[in-house]
RNA sequence: GGUACUCUGGCAGAACGGUUAUGCGUGAGCCUGCAAAGCUUAUACAAGGGGGUUCGACUCCCUCGGGUACCUCCA
């Protein structure tokens, strides 16, 4: 598998010979999530569940970030503790992520609780004399990184000429940033060189590198982070280990609403909860995953309808499949589905395309529900398709909404009445029954010979 | 201002330098008791502008321009 890895700006090859090391900066706890993140969290879910559907083990750590000025500030506001707002919006990422059906991480590293890792990271950083400590806190000496800017492309000198960086006197240069903050406000610790707390950036290095060490596979979040965050997760990281930290920077693009980032200054965001609500969980994957991951993706309605389109073609699907019960067979299935599989996975190898990946799955879809209309679909075919099928749904992270053997047995009755209605021409007391039916979100499908139902899945926009 | 990325039909989004995908949308029709599902067909000046290399460029080079992101917290 290949990824292109923003470090070298060229594709490198994933090392699939044992477990894949997977780190991903997740979210500072002080707010709701929004549609941005989701997208960056669904892209490495769906990246992790294509690995382990091919037996590979991954080691999948995301933090949250639960000490920050963001956090301190909405605690002040609402007259609690950081604590408190922590975890709130942790159960709140939780409640969010579980609705959209993304796999939990192997594990969710706090940096309150990664303190004594962080202090030990500074203290050997100071050993190497890079780091110093002024009245205000220690911070990083980028001049004792050469590679300072690596990452992002940035030269050091064109950096400081910029004329938004904060000015703190007590720093020897404007880009060091802090690796722990004075403060005797809560939330504080101790430390050899004052009560305070970690900065930002500390925990990413102090964490991952705890949990799988000093080289591991991928890095990654959004597109955003790429400065200064990850490039000063580097500098500190590297110094640290004095060897290359992670090996593929892997970088997801922001959500756009008009062409505009998604952001709380432009109060343009839309959360998670609010665009769930409206469209469920598959909907909002689909779109998420309908653009490469590395390029902007434009929130707007029409894309979400185009996907919600499509999610009703592999509802009916599903359905269709679980419905064949004629003796057709039909001999090009087979080359059909292993051609549709090919594709799939030829595209997630080549730099993670889920775009071109749905294009093989909807074209299994297509090419099912067309047989199905014409009656050809048969028992045995669907016998193929369907474990197929279901592996590019598993790996999608799709869910088609189940339901119970008694209301498959209501149902079925359903539709037999409604057929004897049909049989005597009472149309309206058979469209009764239909509509009934539409009311529990139940579909009917009237095929030549038989009648199937589908359960759609309830979407809000859709009514 | 600097850096990076990006610019293909109404929208989304592909393509070894030589077949202008594909999906959605839209129009017409078929199927149906009616719907839904499905089908057929049509539709699109498509390539940001201008140069160049080439027998031939969406694909390579130059140039100009637009957009977005980052340069401050940000998935």
């Amino acid at each position: 598998m290949k990824l292109q890895d923003t470090l070298s700006n060229s594709e490198q090859t994933l090392d699939i010979s044992k477990k894949v090391r997977i780190y991903l900066c997740g979210v500072t706890v002080y707010d709701e999530s929004h549609i941005g993140h989701a997208r960056t969290i669904i892209v490495f879910d769906v990246l992790r569940k294509y690995l382990e559907s091919k037996e590979i083990m991954v080691e999948f750590i995301q933090n949250f970030t639960d000490v920050d000025d963001k956090i301190i500030n909405r605690a002040k506001l609402e007259s609690t503790t950081a604590e408190q707002i922590s975890s709130k919006y942790i159960q709140n990422y939780f409640t969010d992520f579980d609705r959209l059906n993304v796999k939990r991480a192997t594990n969710y590293p706090k940096a309150t609780e990664h303190i004594e890792d962080i202090r030990n990271f500074i203290k050997r950083l100071i050993e190497k004399d890079i780091v110093y400590v002024t009245k205000n806190g220690v911070y990083f000496s980028v001049s004792k990184f050469p590679d300072y800017g690596k990452l992002s492309k940035k030269k050091i000198d064109e950096l400081q000429s910029g004329a938004r960086i904060e000015v703190d006197e007590a720093k020897k240069d404007p880009l060091d940033f802090a690796l722990w903050k004075f403060s005797d406000v809560e939330p504080v610790w101790d430390s050899p060189w004052g009560k305070g707390r970690p900065g930002w950036h500390i925990e990413c290095s102090a964490m991952s590198i705890r949990y799988l060490g000093e080289n591991f596979d991928i890095h990654g979040g959004g597109r955003d982070l790429i400065f200064p965050h990850h490039e000063n997760e580097i500098a500190q990281s590297e110094s640290f280990t004095s060897k290359q930290f992670a090996k593929i920077w892997m970088h997801v693009g922001m959500v756009t609403i008009n062409g505009e980032k998604m952001s709380k200054s432009l109060g343009n965001i839309r959360t998670i909860k609010h665009v769930l609500d409206n469209w469920g969980p598959n909907i909002i994957r689909l779109f998420c995953l309908s653009g490469h991951y590395s390029k902007p993706i434009d929130y707007s309605e029409e894309l979400l309808k185009e996907n919600l389109i499509k999610w009703r073609q592999a509802e009916t699907c599903y359905y269709e499949l679980i419905h064949a019960n004629n003796e057709n067979h039909n001999n090009e299935i087979k080359s059909s589905v292993k051609e549709t599989s090919d594709d799939f996975d030829n595209a997630l190898k080549s730099d993670f395309n889920t775009h071109l990946a749905l294009l093989a799955f909807f074209k299994l879809v297509k090419e099912v529900n067309y047989l199905a209309a014409e009656e050809k679909l048969g028992s045995n075919d669907a016998k193929i398709i369907i474990p197929e099928f279901e592996r590019m749904l598993n790996i999608l992270g799709l869910v088609i909404p189940k339901i119970t053997s008694e209301q498959k047995q209501q149902i079925d009755n359903w539709i037999i009445e409604r057929e004897q209605l049909r049989k005597e021409k009472k149309f309206q007391d058979a469209d009764k029954i239909r509509d009934n039916l539409n009311e529990m979100n139940i579909e009917l499908i009237d095929h030549k010979g038989k009648t199937i139902w589908m359960r759609k899945e309830r979407i809000k926009a859709d009514s």
